[in-house]
DNA sequence: ACGATGGGACAAAACCTTTTGTGCGCCTCG
DNA sequence: CGAGGCGCACAAAAGGTTTTGTCCCATCGT
């Protein structure tokens, strides 16, 4: 642990003059600055992140907060924003906001005041915890949602995708299209909801109740939800699901009933994760740029930091792609 | 921000008291203690925790370090972890270590002083960075292989799994299989083909050297090294993958060859992940109790932690298990 | 009733940086 | 040759907590 004070004594300069060098706040003779780094390199020394923190400095970490870190999409957020913050030195970390004994509230306090900047993806579920980050002054952006009371943020048109994969039902025939959606306060539940009842308005299909229904974010949640909506008197012919995850587990649930996809019921996900194209049959889905949604977060919070943000929200939209497989 | 010093002043009490309320280190009077309670619960003060570990204290975090986060094994290994410190207010951070444009070496820089703790996946990569971590005094666990140079680890029978997986496809009457590893270095790698010359060894099957590849763990290092053995003159009639990632990209190599599984060429993998069950064709392998393995990592370090651990080197081992699909 | 004992609160030091104001010495310009 | 200015390094304060030694007061025992 060897901290500034060896340094300096080393060196034979102050610490002051040890810290101007690290940080370069302040001009420092060549020849100092020289034998200053010397010995650094030589000890090894490099500033307690906790000390530089306290004296108002930065952290250098970023934190990205997911609602389920085994939801395939996210790591290729995350790789999109590791493009953007390396070149900076800064430091990405990941933490699953989804843990059981823990709320989301506590998180975020504890994440608060140690990291720069946040990308939060699903914080609609509870608004206390964006509170807490708004009072600790820490930079946050939404990744896929508004932040409820104002922010930045980096969305994908959902209304419009998935829109147009219910119309793609629609065109191959199916009338009675069911949706069986993730959690539903979530706003991405809710905004492919929508484009679902936009799709069927405009195809002057009716629109069934007891044809919406919500699970968890996951094959299991899926599996779950597809169990309920196929296996009664009159199922649908066709589930459009809001996620690949979903998907899959609704995959599963039609095998579990001996139902054939898509001949008895066709089956569509969103997000075009890896596992979309491997399952049997490969999903018909929506593709989201998962690494350009990383990089426009990471440019957005970037220039927070920097200062150079105006200081009004901003969004980002990107656009989808619909990805005709064999599951429709 | 609200500091201890405030809380003090309005609780007409001392900054130590308040800090004896909190960590509970010392006895309060219960008097005292419930008015001090209360005016931190009204103010919703919680410590800097930069402070607090300025003062010798703990983080309160956790990191666990992959070198792929896309890789879905690992998410199963964090919630496993999760689950042993969600319930002692331990926050697990997941960080990867293959981000370009910065060495491992600086990301254990990094962490180790935000960190009380780490798990760290595969650090066999370089050395350097352990030296970094002794050095800072973070404890640290090894997950699937020794620490170079000792340490705590948890770890799965990779030998004896390989020679079960490579014996079952013998056992198929296969008796060209190929190894397609990852990365050379990689000490993964290196067991899993120690179990592979075993299983060959064993039932007297000639090792041809040009059947052994190495690529990097992703799906499409096994495309790639598929390819290469699979597109000449006299290929392999099975390939035993290093992974399920690799073995995915086998996959995709055979289709794009026209070869196929299993009747040309059988495949497998290793690790079990969700996307093993949902190709096609779905895919012998090998289970690792993620989970369990995530929990043990857990426990050994929190032991650590507390001070109670021996001060030797401890090594828990999981057991794995073959499971055969149809993709051999 | 007085001294001993101990519970409970407090003051101050310590943790390791960064930052800012100050002062010194040298160079330049008048 | 003298004065003003500037480039550089330094000293000291600040940042928010935890910890430790100390002190006070109340209680208990004799």
């Amino acid at each position: 642990m060897v901290g500034i004070r060896e340094v300096a004594e080393a060196a034979g300069v102050s610490v002051a003059t040890v810290s101007q060098v690290v940080t370069g706040k302040r001009p420092v003779s060549a020849s100092t600055r020289a034998r200053v780094e010397e010995v650094i390199a030589r000890l090894g020394y490099f500033p307690h992140p906790a000390a530089s923190q306290m004296r108002g400095g930065r952290t250098g970490m970023i934190a990205l907060v997911v609602p389920n870190l085994a939801n395939p999409f996210y790591p290729l957020v995350a790789d999109g924003m590791q493009d953007v913050f390396a070149p900076r030195d800064l430091l990405l970390t990941v933490t699953d906001s989804n843990v059981p004994e823990r709320s989301a509230v506590t998180i975020y306090r504890l994440l608060s005041r140690r990291v720069d900047a946040m990308v939060v993806a699903q914080f609609g579920l509870d608004e206390p915890s964006l509170a807490a980050l708004r009072e600790a002054g820490v930079p946050f952006v939404g990744l896929g949602q508004a932040p409820p009371g104002g922010g930045d943020f980096v969305h994908t048109d959902d209304v419009g995708g998935f829109r147009e994969v219910v119309s793609h039902l629609v065109g191959r025939g199916r009338r009675r299209i069911a949706f069986l959606g993730g959690e539903e306060p979530a706003i991405p539940t809710r905004q492919r909801l929508e484009g679902y009842r936009a799709a069927l308005a405009a195809a002057e299909v009716p629109a069934r109740t007891d044809d919406v229904h919500f699970a968890e974010f996951t094959r299991e949640g899926g599996r779950a939800g597809a169990t309920i909506l196929l296996d009664r008197k009159d199922p649908p012919d066709a589930i459009a699901a809001a996620n690949d995850l979903i998907a899959i587990g609704v995959l599963d649930a039609a095998r579990a009933l001996g139902l054939r996809v898509p001949g008895d019921v066709a089956v569509t996900g969103y997000d075009d994760i890896d596992a979309a194209s491997l399952v049997n049959p490969p999903l018909t889905t929506v593709e989201n740029p998962a690494r350009e949604i990383g990089r426009a977060c990471a440019r957005l919070l970037l220039e927070r930091l920097d200062g150079e943000a105006p200081d009004v929200a901003r969004a980002v939209a990107l656009s989808h792609r619909l990805i005709i497989r064999e599951s429709s």
